[in-house]
DNA sequence: CTGTTAGCGCCTTCAT
DNA sequence: ATGAAGGCGCTAACAG
């Protein structure tokens, strides 16, 4: 009734003995290393594979021995949930420290992709890994990509760039994610007709842009009792999103439903709140924070699509970690999910 | 604009020069171990602040160069949830086997408290860890609590008993779980009223009685609309829970909405189109298996209420090693969240 | 109570 | 193309 996963207790010499060779040589298959005749190459294969043969990782990072640093490229700025993540990548210090890892986190406007692009640029030959939570932008592309080729090893965060050549993308599909919004709406709407308002920070933002585009494409086909009004672009402020919600108010008396896909949930709350509506519409939102757990827990909101920022800080620095080792990315550990998140199951 | 978290590149040697004293007084402080002077200890600890030195984790382990034995005790029989759990510590051997662990699946039955208990009891001192699925009974208790005094690192998985001295429970607050599940159907249920049936696989279950109560909890104080029938036991067999769920469904012509507690899922999945009611019926179970994927594509499920099998394969190992090297326990990390799934959020 | 010393398993020159 | 040997930073005997 036992499976056991037993571990070898085997070590590089073992294998070296085995096949008559030295444990230097032994080194230099393992690794794909130059300089050995293809039929050594075989045998030292043929015996590291018949006894499952691990090298022991402690011991191989002592004796690299190299500390390895990274950069966390972040948007400056309130925005509660970059912060979130800036928090956690502090929680790590004393992980980091005791494997000789450094992390430096870099502020740069959201907004310019310009600047995002320069500072992607002077980052160049500094450092072992950059993550960046990037604009799609052809400049920024571009300055992923000199990296890349420059021997950097580059995630992006949150927000991807899919044409350019990062190695990894640490974040949620986006469009998906709107897709779960719309299904929440439709669904927690019930059987009401009326109109769904959506308020975004700007839709020249990728991951703003795709959310609306799953949360139209689950309205339409599913919801078509429900009329999607155009989007308000409220640049993720809490005064313009509340100015431009309650206009939309005065003119629509039958808002059942409503998405904010960015940030400046005060501003939207506070528009409902003006209107006395808290209640009647249903109010999907992004991302669990201390305002929006509140609104969560008052019934103000409905449902909040939330990404771990714990989870995409650490997955970020691993797969950094292991791009910079050559060691395999757990695709299953680091993945990010869309969390559904009401007031029953607030983490 | 750059936030640093550099490395100590210092080492054990350096802390002992600026203390003035050697390698192993060093150690000994570090590890609080006896036999340094308190005066000694003072300055060593004073030099180890003032550097905010941090050991190589690499070194240390090698240095210690100790294999570690794990067991995992699950259920026996066809339960896919269980069944993925293993799947997932499988998939972890490579990683393992890098650290010396050895990891070891012990079937047992989850229904025979004595048969678990005994299992546990046989565990003794063949492993410096235990995660156990556990049913809450007095017999477990104890086994558990021997493995404790025995000085074997003990983690509930899944099902906890909280009145035991485990060291650590991974797994989600199935209280929360249920009023989740019961949120879920009431506002999907949206105005409508009747009556709502809940299939369990036992109530003696701990889990399965946890989820029951914050199912009603929410029920009895927001939707006093929907009358909750009582609970049908299925013992998470499909024949067992289609056949009460039918003959209930003859009784009631109004039931709205439906909680299964626990397995038996294709049962209850075939309960609901006999009567063809799959649509119009709201349908909350738990986790995500090849099935409740494939229903809540069709419609027929509106929620999964999920752990995520692999985060508690990992959490669970991850955990053992660090209570039995002693080092600290991620809580952040280490927590499983209650997942709501639905069709566009599946993993 | 404190120090010295020999590894742990692998990587990396430097010879051969 | 292959081997020998030193060292990474820490732990644990063993001396003193």
């Amino acid at each position: 009734m036992a499976e056991t996963l037993t571990p070898t207790a085997l070590t590089l010499k073992d294998i070296a003995r085995e096949a008559g060779v030295s444990l230097a040589t032994v080194d230099r298959v393992l690794h794909n290393r130059p300089g050995v005749r293809p039929d050594t190459v075989r045998r030292v294969k043929a015996a590291i594979e018949r006894n499952a043969f691990q090298p022991h990782v402690a011991a191989a990072e002592l004796a690299r021995g190299r500390a390895r640093r990274f950069a966390f490229v972040m948007p400056s700025g309130p925005n509660p949930f970059m912060q979130q993540i800036e928090a956690y990548l502090g929680e790590m210090s004393a992980w980091l420290a005791a494997r000789r890892l450094g992390v430096e986190t870099i502020a740069t406007d959201v907004f310019d992709p310009s600047a995002l692009a320069a500072s992607l640029e002077a980052l160049s030959g500094d450092y072992d890994g950059v993550a960046v939570v990037a604009l799609d932008h052809p400049g920024v592309r571009a300055a992923i990509n000199d990296l890349v080729d420059a021997g950097t090893k580059v995630v992006t965060l949150v927000s991807d760039v899919p044409s350019s050549r990062r190695h990894h993308y640490v974040g949620i599909d986006n469009i998906a994610a709107g897709r779960t919004a719309g299904a929440l709406v439709g669904r927690l709407a019930g059987q009401r007709s009326g109109k769904v308002a959506i308020v975004a920070g700007s839709q020249g933002l990728r991951d703003h842009a795709e959310r609306i585009f799953g949360f139209n494409q689950v309205m339409a086909t599913e919801f078509p009792d429900l009329g999607v009004l155009p989007v308000l672009e409220g640049r993720d402020e809490d005064d313009r999103s509340e100015q431009m919600l309650a206009r939309l108010f005065g003119r629509h008396d039958d808002i059942v439903g409503l998405y904010n896909v960015g940030a400046g949930t005060q501003g939207v709350a506070r528009a409902l709140s003006e209107v006395g509506r808290e209640k009647q519409v249903v109010f999907v939102g992004h991302d669990v924070t201390a305002l929006t757990r509140r609104l969560l827990l008052q019934g103000v909101m409905d449902a909040a699509i939330s990404q771990n920022p714990g989870h995409e800080a650490r997955a970020a620095v691993r797969v950094l970690l292991a791009l910079a080792r050559g060691e395999p990315i757990l695709r299953e550990q680091e993945k990010i999910r869309i969390d559904i998140v009401m007031r029953d199951n607030l983490p």
